[in-house]
DNA sequence: GGCAAGTGATTCACATGTCAATCAACTGAT
DNA sequence: ATCAGTTGATTGACATGTGAATCACTTGCC
């Protein structure tokens, strides 16, 4: 290869950095959400649908506006929802104002399962990520996402 | 909660540093898989697989010292290989040193399939994730790196 | 030699994710 | 009113991941 077809290559100091990134962060996802399941039985995705669910107005949302609201396919919301809705979490009804929709509504024991969550998992992310860095630092990886994030222009219009 | 219980949860800034962290890292890891796979029709997970067995002696490696080196479950690479298989990329054959074990070997397709996805994918990771950063910034993420690691205690003896 | 315990690999059941296809119900232009 | 096109949701086929169970072979110890 030519000078010219390494300059849009990384330089192999560049390339252990993103390995270690993702390795490091990759331990430090499954180890929050291995907490989050140990002390509450649910998945990051639970957690999620039920966040969002619990912060709804009267507990009930569009199954497509819940879609949108976390930023997942229909087709995965759809098929996490029949899963959660076995173990009695949520429930599906028919949409009066529209026969193609239908509501997503939380039910006691999903609720009761998601406040018994909250704590414990906020607990879990200060303690494996938040308390592994100086304040220096969590300003640093904040201002990295701010960069990628301009870099690969999320947040447009 | 009293003062003593909110010493050990994130304060809201905190959980939102981990939220875009998340989030943002996500959409990269993605979009890279997803350039991985429209270039050579490899997955990351075969990447991996191919990574591994391009450097190994002979291009053969038995296969729980492969599962050893890339840290998976010797049960996921039980089935990506199989699938991997199928398409022509590995084979696997009996050891004859061990009859319980097997060896999985390079096949000249996955050797050209790895070889011409090598450059392209180093290219994505620059131009997605490094060239977000400045130098600066690169190192900053690389002590996050660190600090968390130490933090968690991984690379203990 | 022979058996208990360990090891190598696969298999199973399941959870999770993507994408395309389906299907019914809505909507808007005519 | 009608019908093309859109939208809401589910389904199916598959890839990927985990953990437990299985099964065959190997090893260490007597």
């Amino acid at each position: 290869m030519g000078a010219a077809g390494r300059r849009n290559l990384p330089t192999s100091e560049e390339l252990a950095a993103w390995r270690a990134h993702v390795e490091t962060f990759d331990v430090v996802r499954a180890r929050i959400e291995s907490r989050l399941q140990q002390d509450s039985k649910l998945s990051s995705g639970d957690y999620k649908v039920l966040l969002a669910l619990s912060e709804a107005d009267g507990r009930t949302v569009r199954s497509s506006d819940l879609a949108a609201h976390i930023e997942w396919e229909r087709s995965r919301l759809s098929g996490h929802l029949g899963r959660m809705e076995k173990r009695g979490l949520v429930r599906r009804e028919p949409c009066e104002d529209d026969a193609r929709g239908s509501h997503v509504l939380l039910t006691d024991e999903g609720a009761r399962a998601f406040h018994a969550s909250t704590i414990p998992h906020l607990q879990a992310i200060k303690e494996v990520f938040i308390d592994a860095f100086t304040p220096q630092q969590l300003t640093d990886l904040n201002e990295a996402a701010v960069a990628i994030r301009r870099h690969l222009d999320l947040d447009a219009p």
